[in-house]
DNA sequence: GTGATTTGACCATA
DNA sequence: TATGGTCAAATCAC
């Protein structure tokens, strides 16, 4: 007995493609005109961040209008001498612009080398710990009277694994060495108990992936 | 707010 | 075309 399902839905799909994944960094100078500015692609990274370095040292937040320079004449001093202030001002902050500009261009280079120490450690850790938990799930097989269902399926190099549980333990993880994240269930043609879909999501890199029958698990 | 689960839709394959 | 496997938005649980 088959009955076809008919899906309506009006729930947009987002392709994996479609994901921005991009890092942006604008660094601004302390009255806010833009100084620098770096784009770093990530994938797959699902997500946009946008990082402001607003370096607002000297300018008061809210003031992003064009300011006047005026200067106090109760001094007498001549039009050219202001102008010659207004020339060293202007020469003053922009040393300082190149300065902050030198500064933030270090900042980005440790970032970067930082960044990818940081990643470096962390696959490290993700394989030690794997391949010692793997291990350990290893013994188990070995020692399972069981590890005659264990099978290497031909030409496709997967691996299939019987594990046999204590028919006591209600509980509903399987204690196998691996840590399972359910990414689906199907209603199955001859099992009127879904089939749950899991993966492996002890790291990134575990493409471990098993089925759960459900009705084995039913009496 | 974040991570896990649910569930309808899509896709590959027999 | 039916079916199983996977994806990903919505929902749930904490």
């Amino acid at each position: 007995m088959c009955n076809k399902i008919n899906y309506k839905t009006n729930r947009p799909r987002l392709l994996t493609s479609e994901v921005p994944s991009l890092l942006s960094i604008r660094t601004l100078n302390p009255c806010g005109f833009l100084l620098q500015s770096f784009d770093q692609s990530f994938k797959p990274a699902p997500m946009m961040a946008t990082i402001d370095l607003n370096l607002n040292l000297f300018c008061p937040s809210d003031d992003t209008t064009v300011r006047e320079v005026s200067f106090n004449n109760d001094d007498h001093s001549s039009g050219e001498e202001a102008d010659d202030v207004a020339v060293g001002d202007l020469s003053q902050i922009s040393n300082e612009n190149m300065k902050l500009r030198e500064k933030i261009i270090v900042a980005w280079d440790m970032y970067n080398s930082l960044q990818t120490h940081v990643k470096k450690l962390m696959q490290d850790k993700e394989v030690l710990e794997w391949s010692s938990k793997k291990r350990k799930f290893d013994d188990t097989v070995q020692q399972s009277s069981w590890k005659g269902l264990n099978e290497e399926l031909p030409m496709s190099g997967i691996k299939r694994v019987y594990v046999r549980i204590d028919p006591s333990d209600k509980s509903l993880v399987v204690k196998d060495g691996y840590q399972w994240r359910k990414y689906g269930q199907k209603v199955t043609k001859d099992n009127p108990t879904p089939r749950a879909y899991y993966k492996c999501s002890f790291a990134p890199t575990c493409q471990v992936k098993k089925k759960v029958n459900t009705r084995f698990r039913s009496r």
